[in-house]
DNA sequence: ATACTTATTGCAAATAATTTGCATTTGCAT
DNA sequence: ATGCAAATGCAAATTATTTGCAATAAGTAT
């Protein structure tokens, strides 16, 4: 968990102007444990009193993503954009197919792989992204995995 | 690429009706190098002069991914879902920054990742997705990729 | 071939997600 | 404090996708 003050210094770094609707977007995110789209940012927003507009929430993500302060993200299933803040760490997810929960998988099984690949193809590889889908235990258990 | 008679057998197959506007656009599928957006097959049909409602073709993909003859895709920074023929071979993308051109990578680096992630997270896992990102050959000459 | 049943399609309208123009407000450097 | 550019609100426009229902075409049995 950051500071309050941390998220006024990551947005002043990206030369944003430190709004408290964009720190508290920012912190939202951060505190989040599941990837999240512009609605949910929005009613997050309204529940903590906080008056804000869709319009706002969309623009905002929009930058942070632009920023690399967040990170847009559109997974198969999920007809929205969803946006996760960027620990600045290379991370993957594993998606439950049943009840959409996101966990977070942070090693990565490609090391080495994009520059066999750069070499293949002769692209340059800017990056990656990987998503892995199953069941979790708990709707295994419900018997509507497999 | 595939016969026509082909294309009505798959559908057949499935349980699926054999109309000219399912087959038609599952052979548009086929035959394009590029996952495709709705709004695309449509005016490909257009351009075919095959009259087809745009909703019809929406419906027909996604009743032909859900049979499994077509495979859906989100890929970041396309806010449109983008559908592919489904080769039966598992396959990745290797999409382009700069002008968004996908090439499929058929052979998959994460053979034996599966399982050791199954016993670490204990989920069941279904199968993956694996988007690298870059720019091609093409756009690096034009300077405007690194 | 004809008739029948049901899935498929067209059409128009609804919904959902996202974007935009413009007037107002706010952050921040001076 | 003052001023200017960036950020926000608001309403309306776009874009993507879905849905209800009537008309049509496919597959099957006759």
């Amino acid at each position: 968990m950051k500071e309050k003050k941390e998220f006024r210094d990551d947005l002043k770094l990206c030369g944003l102007k430190n709004t408290k609707r964009r720190a508290a977007i920012l912190e939202i995110l951060e505190k989040s444990d599941q990837p999240l789209a512009a609605e949910q940012v929005f009613s997050e927003l309204q529940n903590k009193g906080m008056p804000i507009n869709l319009s706002t929430v969309y623009r905002t993500l929009e930058i942070l993503a632009e920023k690399n302060l967040a990170i847009k993200l559109n997974i198969t299933g999920e007809n929205r954009t969803l946006f996760e803040y960027n620990e600045q760490v290379h991370r993957h997810h594993l998606i439950c197919l049943e009840c959409k929960k996101i966990l977070t998988i942070k090693n990565c099984p490609l090391n080495g792989y994009e520059k066999s690949l750069a070499k293949e193809t002769n692209y340059s590889i800017a990056g990656h992204k990987l998503d892995v889908y199953g069941y979790c235990p708990e709707c295994n258990q419900k018997g509507k995995g497999q």
